[in-house]
DNA sequence: AAAAAGGCCAACCGCCCAAAA
DNA sequence: TTTTTGGGCGGTTGGCCTTTT
């Protein structure tokens, strides 16, 4: 007695997303509004299970999200949480503003994994292999400086949480406004003991901060100055589809464009 | 140049939890 | 209070791409 399918399964389409496809969701929920998961896919005419339409667009479509490889500073910052929060992708991924849970767990399991071995320590304590057979003292971790081995701290994580909303509100603005300053960021937080040891506690959306999908019908096409993000993210469409914003309607002919269609030519060049 | 092996990542699956009925 | 439902999460898989032999 297992719970219903979220979706019936007969005429569900599987597999990659086509660019029609990602499309008619896009301009689904900048029409309607990110509700109803179960509702969007007959509604936006796509034959996919609503399930499978919130993962592409959490994890692929959403006009917030950064594109490319973690940079270091990001990659460290993983390592440190997930040194206090294990395997919890998704309140990782709320402290790194435009990845994804699913886009931090590939990394962690393809690239730090590999990484953290090479360098003796294991993946799941944070502690050094050798060390770990031997003693029980975590005075000299390499991690140590931001890490709290076995996790203890969980249970006053929970007991707090939610208190520190103003000041993951200012870090979080200021994560997204280093543009491509991690260091600093991640130096800024490494360095403030209690910031760092109060950090995750809240679970601030930030993604909700940049790019509110309630619906905005008047704003989607007609009235772009009421989303601000917008045109700055708008590139990313162009960045990673096989189609642009025309397709949509929208006429971003600015410089992001220009810029996003250049993306893509030197991207054919290096082809 | 071709085949095999390994790496990477988008997407799926099934479980859990909270809210609604 | 119990049952149902939808959303979210973490683990896993399948297929494409790159590297090695």
């Amino acid at each position: 007695m297992g719970r219903q399918p979220c979706c019936d399964k007969l005429g569900v389409k599987k597999g990659p997303w086509t660019a029609e496809e990602d499309k008619k969701l896009i301009n689904f929920i900048l029409t309607n509004g990110q509700c109803c998961w179960r509702a969007v896919p007959k509604l936006a005419g796509l034959r996919r299970c609503g399930k499978s339409c919130r993962l592409r667009w959490t994890n692929y479509l959403r006009p917030d999200l950064k594109r490319g490889l973690l940079t270091q500073a990001e990659e460290q910052l993983v390592i440190d949480l997930h040194a206090r929060l294990g395997n919890r992708w998704s309140k990782i991924a709320a402290r790194l503003p435009g990845r994804t849970d699913n886009e931090i767990k590939n990394h962690w399991n393809t690239h730090i994994k590999k990484k953290l071995l090479k360098m003796g320590i294991d993946v799941v304590t944070h502690e050094p292999l050798n060390k770990q057979a031997t003693s029980q003292d975590s005075s000299s971790s390499p991690l140590e400086h931001v890490t709290q081995p076995g996790n203890n701290n969980l249970d006053q994580m929970k007991e707090t949480d939610g208190i520190l909303n103003s000041e993951e509100n200012s870090s979080s603005s200021q994560a997204e406004n280093s543009s491509g300053d991690d260091s600093l960021l991640l130096d800024s937080i490494c360095s403030d003991d209690f910031l760092l040891d109060t950090l995750w506690l809240d679970e601030t959306p930030l993604v909700e901060a940049l790019w509110d999908t309630t619906p905005k019908v008047e704003n989607t096409n007609s009235n772009m100055g009421l989303m601000p993000s917008w045109e700055d993210d708008c590139s990313w469409l162009l960045d990673c589809q096989d189609f642009g914003i025309h397709d949509f309607g929208f006429s971003c002919s600015n410089d992001i464009e220009s810029n996003a269609l250049q993306t893509i030519g030197m991207k054919e060049e290096g082809h």
